[in-house]
Formats: structure tokens, sequence, C-alpha cells
DNA sequence: CGATTTTGACCTGCGC
DNA sequence: GCGCAGGTCAAAATCG
């Protein structure tokens, strides 16, 4: 599967991207989920997808991605049509090259800064950061009363932090599995506070344990993760 | 009593 | 260099 094969690159420096990812099954458990579509490298936000580059509303997943609040008020609003952007990866000759899902086809294709909305000033922002090697990470939104969603892996909550302009806080976990150090923060949209932001950070060396018998839905989540 | 959560202190990165 | 904000640690408290 095409977002497996993105997920095997640990080197986050080498690339920002999207690829895809159907989280139907949180539909399936009455959860509705929108990727967030932004992307971002080390903490900062860079530039939002233009809307023609945009992922479907259920279809794409950002790699690397911070929930900002200065773009929350924009990152619902090109959440629809447009070609499916896949990947996004930095050519050799400073250009950006996408593989974009078109009518069924990947295609691929060259996209220069201003078609990708990233100003040259940052992207020397990005150039100054890129030895610093990241956990993959993406996040997602889901509107749920419940702020841990089951993801069929056991987690432990090490910290709870007041973000700043928030009146809910941050919570941070990490995965129970000895050797694995997954994380994910969960919080609540300040505008929408029926909105939970799911990041995870890092790959599972393990598989999601089923102590009891969870859902058909959860497994096949599990599946597509990691 | 072990596992988990809570919470204030501490650490770190970043912007100015 | 300093201050701020976010992330993590770890001791104490709580839970099952």
């Amino acid at each position: 599967m095409f977002s497996q094969s993105l997920f095997e690159d640990q080197d986050m420096s080498s690339q920002l991207g999207f690829f895809s990812f159907p989280p139907n099954n949180y539909n399936n458990m009455g959860i509705s989920t929108t990727i967030l579509p932004f992307i971002g490298y080390n903490q900062t936000t860079l530039k939002m997808i233009p809307p023609s580059f945009a992922p479907s509303s259920h279809h794409s997943l950002n790699i690397d991605s911070t929930p900002d609040p200065r773009h929350k008020e924009d990152l619902t609003t090109s959440l629809f049509g447009g070609p499916h952007l896949l990947s996004l990866q930095k050519s050799t000759t400073n250009t950006w090259v996408g593989e974009v899902n078109e009518s069924i086809n990947i295609k691929r294709r060259e996209f220069d800064h201003d078609h990708l909305g990233v100003s040259s000033i940052k992207m020397k922002k990005i150039k100054s950061s890129r030895r610093k090697v990241r956990e993959p990470r993406f996040c997602f939104k889901t509107m749920s009363d419940v702020d841990v969603l089951d993801d069929g892996y056991k987690w432990r909550k090490y910290g709870q932090k007041v973000v700043k302009n928030t009146q809910h806080p941050r919570s941070y976990y990490r995965c129970t599995q000895d050797n694995c150090r997954v994380k994910k923060r969960v919080e609540r949209l300040a505008e929408d506070p029926r909105m939970v932001i799911t990041t995870y950070e890092g790959r599972h060396v393990h598989s999601p344990s089923h102590d009891e018998e969870d859902s058909q839905a959860s497994s096949q989540l599990n599946n597509i993760l990691w």
C-alpha cells in the first residue's frame, strides 16, 4: 500500500509529504474524521496546501504536521475537490515532485514553490533544520465525546499541558509496549470542543494488543496506519 | 500492590 | 542572551 511504503522512510529530513489514508473505519464507529491539510516541518507550519491540490476529505494524511492555532480556521476550508496529492518530495533540481491520484491513475507532477504556496523564506527555514531527524508524525481530527479513541494499542499518559490560547489541556501518551517509543497527543479544538485532534508520532514495533475482542473497525484501522 | 494518572518542576527549542 | 511556550520527567496520588 502506498501509505505503508512512505512510512518506511524514517529520515523525515528528506521529505515533506502527504499520503493516502482512509480513516473510514472511524466513520464505521460513528466518528467523523477529518485530516488536517497542511504541510509542516519541525513544528513549523509552512503553508496550507492550496485547494487545487488539497486531498479529499477522507483520503489523505499529513506525515509531519503540527496543529497550529494560527491556521486552524483554514483547516476545514480546503478539504474537498481537486486531485489527490499522495506524496511530495524535493528533487535535486530544487523543485518539488508530487504524486497525484487523478482518476485512479497515479501521476507524477512537478510543482514550483508558488504552486505549493511555500515561500522562499520558509524554504530556508526548512533547509536550516533539515538535519534534524524526526519520527514520522501525522494528525487528524475526529468529532467525538471521548478524547482517547480506541486504536487497539495500550497507552500510558505521561503528561498534560495547558496550551496557550486554548481552554482545553493537551494530553501526552506513550505506548506501554517495551521498546516501543510511539507517542500520541490529544487535544480538543478551541473553536469547536466537539472536535478532537489526535497526533501520532513514530511507528509501533509490534502489533496491536487485543486484550479483549476488539472491534473489527479498530483492527482494520491499525492495519492501515502501521 | 502494581499500574496508571496527576501535576509541578525541569528541559529544550525558538523567536526576539 | 533571555524569556516564553511546549514537551517530558518523576514523585505523589489514585485506581482497580
